[in-house]
DNA sequence: TTGGTCGATCTGTTTTTTGTATCGCCATCA
DNA sequence: TGATGGCGATACAAAAAACAGATCGACCAA
């Protein structure tokens, strides 16, 4: 049994007529004929009386038309559906990201990205960076959001958002009247810091950033997420080192000051393993890129 | 797009190995990758990766094998279906009968032939003889049970029970105290008949067969169901010729005999349009004669 | 570099499908 | 009752397709 023979069984159950039914599907007769009863063969049931009266379907004849009329409407559906999962509007796309793309544009890349794909359907997972690489080359994740550039060959990486660190202070600490921030007077301040475990890209640049100005912070508060970081420095428990993007977060009694020397910017990357194709993943990393 | 392509396919799918699928399909490897972009370009998607590490899957292909695979199961259902149909195993199979035909064995049949036809969806009407040769005639029955043997040509007929009729008599009447009942002796006796309209076959028999003897009967009344018949008997107001197998209904009151000549049976027949196909049809009629 | 593997491609052969001509059946009508 | 026309099936040759064998080119491993 062949997509053919339902093609060629549908128009002769429509016409009920072989030299019709022919001519509709643009064949002669006789191959008309001979496909109707291959099929009737492969089937294993006679699906037309044909006599001096005319062609009839049988009982059977009509549930078979029926099922041909669902087939070939289905083989259409699974050619349509191979046709958007390549084109990237239907699917699924496995998405990690550190905690701070929460603050580098995230939620709106996504935004963007579902309005334009609805039928994509996005898992979210917040991963560290290591985490997220270890994930991408064991296919369990498509994408992930990253700090960091330094990643193996097999995955590429792309820049999306560069933001300086800022300081984050007590509305009432003394710094907070300077216009600008010099690091090295963080020197005895307690630092408010994400816990090395959960974030330990951020972790490490915040050591290497007061590392390289002749100090190595106070630890004095381990959190886990990045509007706890600001609210703690709000109720004057200590500073720290944020993204510029957390100015906008709106916590009450937290202010945020440039530093005064260039820092190492808070960056933030899309990753994804070269080998995988995935047009959804492509389509969502052009959503974050402008 | 062909069936043959979607066997190809899903075969490769599972060996991800286009030597080896050829080999599971019998064919050699340059017709199988050939199909496979015959798939693909009719598809319009790629379902393949293949480089120098190997075959895989991509998204599209992981989800057209799927449905791929759906298909094929389908076309086997809808195979096994009309064979089913054409068995006679499953459909829906319309039966006529007149009211008599509940005391001639129908409700048995029925049970009969729904053990060992569960998926045949019968529908009864309870019609009188010409009635259902109409409706056999339009096609809306396929499957009579009538009275009269006196049908068309096109409708054929099938004798399934003949029985005798009997004197319906309350239990008190004078003629229960006989072993037999002579016709002639009803003569003077109100009887219970069928409404002409209802049941014009039984209704014109028994006219017949008193004006066979001589008289014509005095009705009295006009029910129009059987267990009426002898429940008004039963209640002593008045007489009736009843086919024997009421005998069985069981109703308190009511006595049967023998009449003491030989009159026209009541008969049932099988009737069906010769030119209907029917497998189901002609396998119930088999459930009836024996 | 050298085999070896694997999918794609080329080419001739076989199989399948199709078209033309015709048959056989039956209904219709003169 | 014989002629006629319509219709599906069949016969057979032509066209199209699917196929197998040989080979190519890319890649990998030794």
């Amino acid at each position: 049994m062949e997509f053919r023979h339902l093609r060629y069984f549908l128009v002769l159950a429509d016409e009920l007529h072989y030299g019709r039914a022919a001519q509709r599907l643009a064949i002669s007769q006789p191959p008309l004929s001979v496909n109707i009863q291959q099929l009737e063969e492969s089937v294993g049931a006679r699906l037309f009386d044909r006599d001096s009266k005319g062609v009839r379907l049988t009982a059977a004849g009509a549930a078979f038309r029926e099922s041909a009329q669902a087939l070939l409407a289905q083989a259409e559906q699974a050619r349509m559906l191979a046709r958007e999962i390549e084109g990237g509007a239907v699917g699924r796309l496995r998405v990690g990201f550190v905690g701070s793309a929460l603050f580098h544009g995230l939620p709106e890349w996504l935004r963007t990205f579902q309005t334009s794909h609805p039928r994509i359907e996005v898992t979210l997972s917040e991963l560290n960076s290591q985490e997220q690489l270890d994930a991408l080359l064991h296919e369990e994740l498509d994408l992930g959001f990253v700090h960091t550039q330094r990643v193996p060959d097999t995955v590429q990486t792309l820049r999306l958002r560069s933001e300086p660190f800022m300081c984050c202070l007590p509305q009432k600490h003394a710094l907070a009247a300077r216009k600008k921030v010099p690091l090295a007077s963080l020197r005895d301040e307690p630092f408010v810091l994400f816990s090395r475990r959960a974030s330990p890209d951020y972790y490490n640049r915040i050591i290497e950033m007061c590392g390289a100005h002749g100090f190595h912070p106070r630890l004095r508060y381990e959190v886990r997420h990045w509007l706890s970081v600001v609210s703690v420095v709000s109720q004057g428990m200590g500073v720290s080192l944020v993204p510029a993007p957390l100015q906008r977060a709106g916590v009450a009694g937290a202010v945020f000051r440039p530093l005064k020397e260039a820092t190492l910017p808070s960056e933030i990357f899309a990753a994804w393993k070269r080998a995988q194709q995935h047009p959804a993943r492509d389509q969502f990393v052009q959503a974050a890129m402008r």
